[in-house]
DNA sequence: CGAGTGACCGCAA
DNA sequence: ATTGCGGCCACTC
């Protein structure tokens, strides 16, 4: 542990495991909060080669549509945050602006 | 070590 | 409103 792992990796798996079902987050705000709002993308790698555990399901992009490359894909995505009880729009839109979470400060 | 890629974001036309 | 392009950072091979 002389690096920590890249620790922007580390808060990611942090704050994807932090968040509670029914809300989500998005790309950006989590890259943001991570420490890097340049690193959206990062985030999105992460979650591919990261941890299947935690509730990435949870995390969309920013106009509150899910995200691509989900094992399912968006049909499989809206049925996780369903299941998770967030409401899905039918256009595969979350109402972020409400369901949007913040990490405590 | 080097190169390529990525579950994105923002802006411009 | 929609489409196309570039860009930044980190990860993996």
């Amino acid at each position: 542990m002389d690096r920590v792992d890249t620790d922007f990796k580390q808060k990611v798996y942090a704050l994807v495991s932090q968040i509670p079902s029914g809300r989500v987050m998005t790309y950006g705000q989590l890259a943001a909060l991570a420490g890097n709002p340049y690193a959206a993308r990062i985030v999105g790698g992460i979650a591919h080669w990261g941890d299947p555990l935690l509730p990435w399901q949870r995390v969309i992009k920013k106009d509150g549509s899910l995200a691509e490359g989900y094992p399912g894909g968006t049909e499989g995505h809206k049925a996780a945050l369903m299941a998770e009880g967030v409401k899905v729009d039918e256009d595969f839109k979350v109402d972020i602006e409400k369901l949007l979470w913040q990490p405590p400060l």
